[in-house]
DNA sequence: GCAATATAGGACCAATCAGTCCCAATTACA
DNA sequence: TGTAATTGGGACTGATTGGTCCTATATTGC
């Protein structure tokens, strides 16, 4: 019944399509650098991608899988809450010497580049957001628990808090802040959040 | 000796032009957009800028002097330094309802949509960044003076804390949170600034 | 063999892009 | 009056954009 089966991996074509987005924002990146990269004629890209905006779509669902799944991972591993929560920002200075380039990271991209132009695309960056925030408030929860930080804290203000701190060294990145700068903010943020009341 | 004069304010021009690159981006905004809002024709636009881009680079320096110079003189203005610092972040939360939209900052916006592309590009925006961090040093030391900031703080890092704020709060607001939000988050970087030792 | 699907490749589309050039008219100063 | 400069407008460039359509070939299940 069924006629010629897929050649290619549109799982791992997306995801080189995210990797490009990601490195240059959803204008930037033109239909032929998408096909190049993903080794697809343009009968076979649209055969599988609607268009260049759903295939965006994806690739931000895509992200926030990752995204999430590797916070969620980090969380379970980290010795506690709050040695995840300062390794999440402290980490973000080592972005500076990305050999893929500073990206920052694609949601807050997206956000910035066009979040509302579509809503669409508006819908999934939030989601992201709030899937990234989530963690957050599991492990300041969990951090709470530990006494690392004040019982009577609003653990939902210290997650948005967290969201926009990353959100914020991530783009002191891109303007080209050094190593030991985005490091020493990183520590400061987590200092503050540990003296808080 | 000289010819017929310029019957427009090229200062004036510049300044619509920047109100368009602050709300769409560079990309985004196209020459004929620039023509129609500047009331330009396409001679006179370029007898007088010399491209797109150097047009551009007026305006992100034009957006530093105007953007240090409100900062400046609400510092000048604040009843303390630590008032000026609480203001500078809890006023991001009336972008939420800008009429003109959520257009977060043009030095930052520049920075994540294309600051690597161009060197000289990446010059303006850092001198815009570093031009805020200042203003935000000035305050910080003003309030160590007065007792509201630790003494022993790294003065240098609380700036760009701040900058690092202000960056990420805007980004939030770009990413669509309330007004209300913002201002928790605001208030709680604030209280995190005032307990540090 | 037949229907269904996927393949690569290219022709083609209308629109947009930034930028150049040329034009005739206009307005200044000397 | 002559020179210098600006004006608006249009023609035009070459390139790129995302997207559609078509053809011919290939591979599957029935």
């Amino acid at each position: 019944m069924a006629g010629r089966p897929r050649e290619f991996d549109a799982d791992g074509a997306r995801d080189i399509a995210m990797q490009l987005f990601w490195s240059h924002g959803y204008d930037a990146t033109s239909l032929s650098d998408l096909l190049l990269a993903m080794d697809l004629s343009k009968s076979s890209f649209y055969q599988t991608f609607e268009s260049k905006l759903s295939l965006f779509e994806l690739c931000l669902e895509r992200y926030r899988e990752i995204l999430v799944g590797a916070m969620s991972e980090g969380l379970a591993n980290a010795p506690s809450a709050m040695a995840f929560i300062n390794f999440a920002l402290v980490d973000v200075a080592n972005e500076t010497n990305d050999p893929v380039g500073r990206r920052g990271c694609l949601l807050m991209n997206t956000a910035a580049e066009f979040a509302q132009r579509d809503p669409g695309i508006a819908r999934c960056v939030d989601a992201g957001i709030q899937a990234t925030r989530d963690v957050f408030l599991e492990a300041i929860t969990e951090a709470q628990a530990a006494g690392d930080i004040a019982s009577n804290a609003n653990t939902k203000v210290v997650a948005d808090y967290l969201v926009t701190i990353v959100s914020g060294l991530k783009t002191q990145v891109k303007a080209g802040a050094s190593r030991d700068q985005v490091a020493n903010i990183a520590q400061l943020c987590v200092a503050a959040l540990q003296r808080m009341t």
